[in-house]
DNA sequence: TTTCTAATTTTCAATAGTTGCTAATTAGCA
DNA sequence: TGCTAATTAGCAACTATTGAAAATTAGAAA
Protein backbone atom coordinates (compact mmCIF):
# COMPACT_ATOMS: atom_id res chain seq x y z
CA UNK A 1 0.00 0.00 0.00
CA UNK A 2 0.73 3.62 -0.30
CA UNK A 3 2.35 5.65 2.58
CA UNK A 4 0.09 7.24 4.91
CA UNK A 5 0.80 10.99 3.53
CA UNK A 6 0.04 9.41 -0.06
CA UNK A 7 -3.11 7.74 1.07
CA UNK A 8 -4.27 10.84 2.70
CA UNK A 9 -4.67 12.48 -1.04
CA UNK A 10 -5.82 9.31 -2.21
CA UNK A 11 -9.12 9.31 0.32
CA UNK A 12 -9.64 13.04 -0.11
CA UNK A 13 -9.53 12.52 -4.11
CA UNK A 14 -12.05 9.63 -3.61
CA UNK A 15 -14.64 11.49 -1.70
CA UNK A 16 -13.44 10.10 1.43
CA UNK A 17 -12.83 12.45 4.43
CA UNK A 18 -9.50 11.69 6.24
CA UNK A 19 -9.87 11.19 10.05
CA UNK A 20 -8.04 10.54 12.89
CA UNK A 21 -9.01 6.86 13.12
CA UNK A 22 -7.88 6.41 9.65
CA UNK A 23 -4.44 8.25 9.81
CA UNK A 24 -4.09 5.91 12.43
CA UNK A 25 -4.64 2.48 10.71
CA UNK A 26 -2.66 3.68 7.92
CA UNK A 27 0.15 4.65 10.71
CA UNK A 28 -0.49 1.03 11.46
CA UNK A 29 -0.64 -0.62 8.57
CA UNK A 30 2.58 0.79 6.51
CA UNK A 31 5.31 -1.35 6.12
CA UNK A 32 3.45 -3.72 8.44
CA UNK A 33 4.27 -7.29 7.38
CA UNK A 34 2.87 -8.82 10.49
CA UNK A 35 -0.78 -9.67 8.23
CA UNK A 36 -2.94 -8.69 11.13
CA UNK A 37 -6.40 -9.72 12.30
CA UNK A 38 -8.86 -6.84 12.45
CA UNK A 39 -8.89 -7.58 16.11
CA UNK A 40 -5.00 -7.31 16.38
CA UNK A 41 -5.33 -3.99 14.59
CA UNK A 42 -8.09 -2.74 17.06
CA UNK A 43 -5.67 -3.96 20.20
CA UNK A 44 -2.54 -1.39 19.41
CA UNK A 45 -5.03 1.08 17.78
CA UNK A 46 -6.85 1.48 21.24
CA UNK A 47 -3.48 2.04 22.84
CA UNK A 48 -2.87 5.34 20.92
CA UNK A 49 -6.60 6.42 20.75
CA UNK A 50 -8.47 4.76 22.95
CA UNK A 51 -12.62 4.37 22.24
CA UNK A 52 -11.88 3.71 18.51
CA UNK A 53 -14.56 1.28 17.61
CA UNK A 54 -13.80 -2.09 16.15
CA UNK A 55 -16.41 -1.21 13.78
CA UNK A 56 -14.48 1.77 12.56
CA UNK A 57 -11.52 -0.37 12.06
CA UNK A 58 -13.58 -3.18 9.86
CA UNK A 59 -14.94 -0.05 7.97
CA UNK A 60 -11.22 1.10 7.35
CA UNK A 61 -10.20 -1.87 6.56
CA UNK A 62 -13.33 -2.82 4.04
CA UNK A 63 -12.70 0.79 2.19
CA UNK A 64 -8.57 -0.23 1.59
CA UNK A 65 -9.17 -3.03 0.41
CA UNK A 66 -11.87 -2.38 -2.01
CA UNK A 67 -9.26 0.69 -2.93
CA UNK A 68 -6.84 -2.22 -3.69
CA UNK A 69 -4.11 -0.56 -1.02
CA UNK A 70 -4.42 -3.64 1.06
CA UNK A 71 -5.70 -6.93 0.76
CA UNK A 72 -7.75 -9.83 2.42
CA UNK A 73 -6.70 -12.99 2.86
CA UNK A 74 -7.82 -16.26 4.53
CA UNK A 75 -5.02 -18.74 5.62
CA UNK A 76 -7.71 -20.86 6.83
CA UNK A 77 -6.82 -19.49 10.80
CA UNK A 78 -10.41 -18.41 11.91
CA UNK A 79 -10.48 -14.87 10.76
CA UNK A 80 -9.31 -12.51 8.25
CA UNK A 81 -6.21 -10.97 7.96
CA UNK A 82 -5.11 -8.21 6.05
CA UNK A 83 -1.53 -7.43 4.13
CA UNK A 84 -0.65 -4.12 2.59
CA UNK A 85 1.42 -5.97 0.19
CA UNK A 86 -0.68 -6.18 -2.66
CA UNK A 87 2.32 -7.16 -5.16
CA UNK A 88 1.55 -10.98 -6.48
CA UNK A 89 2.66 -13.21 -3.71
CA UNK A 90 1.67 -15.92 -1.27
CA UNK A 91 2.23 -16.92 2.20
CA UNK A 92 3.32 -19.87 4.46
CA UNK A 93 1.86 -20.26 7.64
CA UNK A 94 3.54 -21.71 10.79
CA UNK A 95 1.36 -24.79 12.27
CA UNK A 96 3.19 -24.30 15.72
CA UNK A 97 3.09 -19.80 16.65
CA UNK A 98 0.53 -19.52 13.68
CA UNK A 99 3.14 -16.62 11.93
CA UNK A 100 2.23 -15.95 8.21
CA UNK A 101 5.06 -14.87 5.61
CA UNK A 102 5.06 -13.52 2.39
CA UNK A 103 6.58 -15.82 0.21
CA UNK A 104 7.49 -16.03 -3.65
CA UNK A 105 7.33 -18.10 -6.81
CA UNK A 106 8.79 -18.42 -10.07
CA UNK A 107 5.36 -18.59 -11.56
CA UNK A 108 2.00 -20.29 -10.55
CA UNK A 109 1.97 -24.08 -11.99
CA UNK A 110 -0.22 -24.79 -14.54
CA UNK A 111 -3.65 -26.82 -13.23
CA UNK A 112 -4.84 -30.11 -15.01
CA UNK A 113 -8.13 -31.61 -14.88
CA UNK A 114 -10.35 -28.82 -15.53
CA UNK A 115 -10.91 -27.88 -18.88
CA UNK A 116 -12.18 -24.37 -19.97
CA UNK A 117 -11.47 -22.60 -16.43
CA UNK A 118 -10.41 -18.85 -17.38
CA UNK A 119 -7.72 -19.03 -14.35
CA UNK A 120 -7.85 -15.00 -13.09
CA UNK A 121 -5.84 -15.81 -9.85
CA UNK A 122 -3.74 -18.47 -8.02
CA UNK A 123 -2.92 -18.27 -4.69
CA UNK A 124 -0.96 -20.88 -2.85
CA UNK A 125 -0.78 -21.24 1.32
CA UNK A 126 2.25 -23.20 2.29
CA UNK A 127 2.33 -24.81 5.75
CA UNK A 128 4.44 -26.10 7.70
CA UNK A 129 7.19 -24.67 10.56
CA UNK A 130 8.95 -21.33 10.61
CA UNK A 131 12.60 -21.20 11.09
CA UNK A 132 12.19 -20.50 14.59
CA UNK A 133 9.74 -23.14 15.54
CA UNK A 134 11.63 -25.47 13.52
CA UNK A 135 14.50 -24.99 15.51
CA UNK A 136 13.07 -25.35 18.51
CA UNK A 137 11.47 -28.85 17.87
CA UNK A 138 14.94 -30.10 16.91
CA UNK A 139 15.66 -29.46 20.80
CA UNK A 140 13.62 -31.55 21.99
CA UNK B 1 -13.01 -41.31 1.17
CA UNK B 2 -13.95 -45.22 0.82
CA UNK B 3 -17.61 -46.95 0.69
CA UNK B 4 -20.37 -46.45 2.77
CA UNK B 5 -20.12 -50.01 3.31
CA UNK B 6 -16.50 -50.21 3.96
CA UNK B 7 -16.91 -46.75 6.49
CA UNK B 8 -19.60 -48.97 7.76
CA UNK B 9 -17.03 -51.41 9.20
CA UNK B 10 -13.99 -49.05 10.14
CA UNK B 11 -16.41 -46.79 12.17
CA UNK B 12 -17.58 -50.39 14.16
CA UNK B 13 -13.58 -51.07 14.14
CA UNK B 14 -13.26 -47.50 15.47
CA UNK B 15 -15.35 -47.89 18.44
CA UNK B 16 -17.91 -45.67 16.93
CA UNK B 17 -21.27 -46.64 16.67
CA UNK B 18 -23.17 -46.92 12.52
CA UNK B 19 -26.37 -45.11 13.17
CA UNK B 20 -29.01 -44.07 10.67
CA UNK B 21 -27.63 -40.41 10.73
CA UNK B 22 -23.95 -41.82 9.58
CA UNK B 23 -25.18 -44.07 7.29
CA UNK B 24 -27.20 -41.33 5.56
CA UNK B 25 -24.05 -39.18 5.52
CA UNK B 26 -22.07 -41.78 4.41
CA UNK B 27 -24.06 -42.25 1.33
CA UNK B 28 -24.51 -38.36 0.40
CA UNK B 29 -20.38 -37.89 0.44
CA UNK B 30 -19.81 -40.80 -1.11
CA UNK B 31 -18.77 -40.03 -4.92
CA UNK B 32 -19.74 -36.02 -4.26
CA UNK B 33 -17.38 -33.58 -6.21
CA UNK B 34 -19.53 -30.79 -5.40
CA UNK B 35 -17.94 -29.74 -2.48
CA UNK B 36 -20.46 -29.40 -0.23
CA UNK B 37 -20.67 -27.05 3.04
CA UNK B 38 -22.02 -28.64 6.45
CA UNK B 39 -25.41 -26.51 5.42
CA UNK B 40 -25.54 -28.13 2.01
CA UNK B 41 -25.44 -31.75 3.18
CA UNK B 42 -27.90 -30.81 5.87
CA UNK B 43 -30.25 -29.32 3.48
CA UNK B 44 -29.97 -32.57 1.51
CA UNK B 45 -30.27 -35.01 4.53
CA UNK B 46 -33.10 -33.03 5.75
CA UNK B 47 -34.92 -34.52 3.18
CA UNK B 48 -34.40 -37.75 3.46
CA UNK B 49 -34.46 -37.94 6.68
CA UNK B 50 -36.68 -35.09 8.34
CA UNK B 51 -35.66 -34.28 11.93
CA UNK B 52 -31.86 -34.49 11.62
CA UNK B 53 -29.56 -32.12 13.26
CA UNK B 54 -27.23 -29.62 11.91
CA UNK B 55 -25.39 -30.34 14.73
CA UNK B 56 -25.03 -34.40 13.97
CA UNK B 57 -23.71 -32.81 10.32
CA UNK B 58 -21.11 -30.97 12.01
CA UNK B 59 -20.51 -34.42 14.50
CA UNK B 60 -20.09 -36.63 11.33
CA UNK B 61 -18.24 -34.34 9.34
CA UNK B 62 -15.72 -33.84 11.92
CA UNK B 63 -15.59 -37.39 12.91
CA UNK B 64 -14.81 -38.62 9.29
CA UNK B 65 -12.59 -35.72 8.79
CA UNK B 66 -10.38 -36.81 11.92
CA UNK B 67 -10.58 -40.42 10.49
CA UNK B 68 -9.05 -39.03 6.98
CA UNK B 69 -12.00 -39.89 5.14
CA UNK B 70 -12.81 -37.02 3.57
CA UNK B 71 -10.97 -33.10 3.79
CA UNK B 72 -12.27 -29.95 5.21
CA UNK B 73 -11.26 -27.08 2.89
CA UNK B 74 -11.52 -23.17 3.01
CA UNK B 75 -11.66 -21.54 -0.04
CA UNK B 76 -12.59 -18.25 1.35
CA UNK B 77 -15.91 -18.66 0.58
CA UNK B 78 -17.45 -17.81 4.04
CA UNK B 79 -18.03 -21.81 5.57
CA UNK B 80 -15.84 -24.85 5.31
CA UNK B 81 -16.23 -27.40 2.15
CA UNK B 82 -15.96 -30.75 2.95
CA UNK B 83 -13.97 -33.43 0.38
CA UNK B 84 -14.34 -36.74 0.16
CA UNK B 85 -11.48 -37.01 -2.18
CA UNK B 86 -8.20 -37.07 0.35
CA UNK B 87 -5.42 -37.28 -2.72
CA UNK B 88 -3.11 -34.61 -3.31
CA UNK B 89 -4.95 -31.81 -5.21
CA UNK B 90 -5.98 -28.39 -5.42
CA UNK B 91 -8.84 -26.61 -5.72
CA UNK B 92 -10.26 -24.07 -8.64
CA UNK B 93 -13.45 -21.35 -7.11
CA UNK B 94 -15.59 -20.13 -10.07
CA UNK B 95 -16.13 -16.17 -8.74
CA UNK B 96 -19.19 -16.27 -10.69
CA UNK B 97 -21.35 -19.45 -9.61
CA UNK B 98 -19.19 -20.56 -6.59
CA UNK B 99 -18.67 -23.87 -7.78
CA UNK B 100 -15.64 -25.90 -6.65
CA UNK B 101 -13.53 -28.31 -8.69
CA UNK B 102 -10.35 -30.48 -8.05
CA UNK B 103 -7.67 -30.02 -9.79
CA UNK B 104 -3.89 -31.47 -10.05
CA UNK B 105 -0.36 -29.81 -10.54
CA UNK B 106 2.40 -31.95 -11.76
CA UNK B 107 4.23 -30.19 -8.46
CA UNK B 108 3.90 -27.89 -5.65
CA UNK B 109 6.42 -24.58 -6.97
CA UNK B 110 9.43 -24.08 -4.66
CA UNK B 111 8.68 -21.39 -2.60
CA UNK B 112 11.23 -18.09 -2.21
CA UNK B 113 11.94 -15.63 0.13
CA UNK B 114 11.69 -17.30 3.71
CA UNK B 115 14.99 -19.24 4.69
CA UNK B 116 14.16 -22.42 7.20
CA UNK B 117 10.72 -22.91 6.50
CA UNK B 118 9.93 -26.36 6.79
CA UNK B 119 6.96 -26.41 4.12
CA UNK B 120 4.98 -29.94 5.32
CA UNK B 121 2.13 -28.77 2.72
CA UNK B 122 1.30 -26.83 -0.04
CA UNK B 123 -2.41 -25.69 -1.17
CA UNK B 124 -3.49 -23.79 -4.12
CA UNK B 125 -6.51 -22.20 -4.66
CA UNK B 126 -7.19 -20.97 -8.14
CA UNK B 127 -9.97 -18.46 -9.25
CA UNK B 128 -11.74 -17.29 -12.31
CA UNK B 129 -14.52 -18.70 -14.18
CA UNK B 130 -15.46 -22.10 -14.87
CA UNK B 131 -16.17 -23.30 -18.14
CA UNK B 132 -20.02 -22.91 -17.90
CA UNK B 133 -19.88 -19.16 -16.86
CA UNK B 134 -17.09 -17.64 -19.03
CA UNK B 135 -19.55 -19.41 -22.03
CA UNK B 136 -22.44 -17.15 -20.75
CA UNK B 137 -19.88 -14.59 -20.40
CA UNK B 138 -18.91 -14.46 -24.12
CA UNK B 139 -22.51 -13.96 -25.02
CA UNK B 140 -22.93 -10.56 -23.79
C1' DT C 1 -33.91 -62.21 23.25
C1' DT C 2 -33.12 -59.07 26.93
C1' DT C 3 -30.06 -56.05 29.42
C1' DC C 4 -26.78 -52.70 29.87
C1' DT C 5 -23.82 -48.95 28.89
C1' DA C 6 -21.18 -45.96 26.29
C1' DA C 7 -21.82 -43.54 22.10
C1' DT C 8 -24.90 -40.67 19.76
C1' DT C 9 -28.59 -37.48 18.82
C1' DT C 10 -31.17 -33.53 19.58
C1' DT C 11 -31.89 -29.15 21.46
C1' DC C 12 -30.43 -25.00 22.84
C1' DA C 13 -27.15 -21.88 24.51
C1' DA C 14 -22.80 -19.80 23.58
C1' DT C 15 -19.00 -18.25 20.95
C1' DA C 16 -16.20 -15.82 17.28
C1' DG C 17 -16.05 -12.97 13.41
C1' DT C 18 -18.29 -9.63 10.85
C1' DT C 19 -21.89 -6.57 9.20
C1' DG C 20 -26.29 -3.58 9.54
C1' DC C 21 -28.42 0.22 11.61
C1' DT C 22 -28.86 4.70 13.77
C1' DA C 23 -28.06 8.82 16.32
C1' DA C 24 -24.40 11.87 17.17
C1' DT C 25 -20.26 13.81 15.51
C1' DT C 26 -17.06 15.88 12.27
C1' DA C 27 -14.14 16.84 7.97
C1' DG C 28 -13.66 19.93 4.77
C1' DC C 29 -15.94 22.57 1.00
C1' DA C 30 -18.37 26.95 0.04
C1' DT D 1 -18.36 30.35 9.95
C1' DG D 2 -21.92 27.24 8.31
C1' DC D 3 -23.42 23.45 6.05
C1' DT D 4 -23.80 18.75 4.73
C1' DA D 5 -22.40 14.40 3.56
C1' DA D 6 -19.20 11.20 5.43
C1' DT D 7 -17.82 9.02 9.51
C1' DT D 8 -17.93 7.26 14.12
C1' DA D 9 -19.39 4.62 18.12
C1' DG D 10 -22.41 1.63 20.07
C1' DC D 11 -25.14 -2.03 19.81
C1' DA D 12 -28.09 -5.37 17.66
C1' DA D 13 -28.10 -8.91 14.35
C1' DC D 14 -26.28 -12.46 11.67
C1' DT D 15 -23.49 -16.60 10.08
C1' DA D 16 -20.70 -20.49 11.02
C1' DT D 17 -19.51 -23.52 14.46
C1' DT D 18 -18.98 -25.63 18.97
C1' DG D 19 -20.26 -26.73 24.01
C1' DA D 20 -23.31 -28.78 27.29
C1' DA D 21 -26.78 -31.76 28.89
C1' DA D 22 -30.72 -34.73 28.80
C1' DA D 23 -32.86 -38.34 26.13
C1' DT D 24 -32.15 -41.98 22.94
C1' DT D 25 -29.96 -45.93 20.85
C1' DA D 26 -26.35 -49.22 18.79
C1' DG D 27 -24.47 -53.22 19.63
C1' DA D 28 -21.78 -56.17 22.87
C1' DA D 29 -22.62 -59.31 26.56
C1' DA D 30 -25.53 -62.22 29.32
Amino acid sequence: MRSPEELTIAFREAGLKVTPQHQLLFRLLHNNCAHPTADALYSVATEQMPGISLRTVYQTLNDLTSMGEIQSIDVGTGSSRFDPNVSDHHHAVCDECGAVHDVYVNQAPEMRGLNGFAVADARIVYRGLCATCSELAQHR
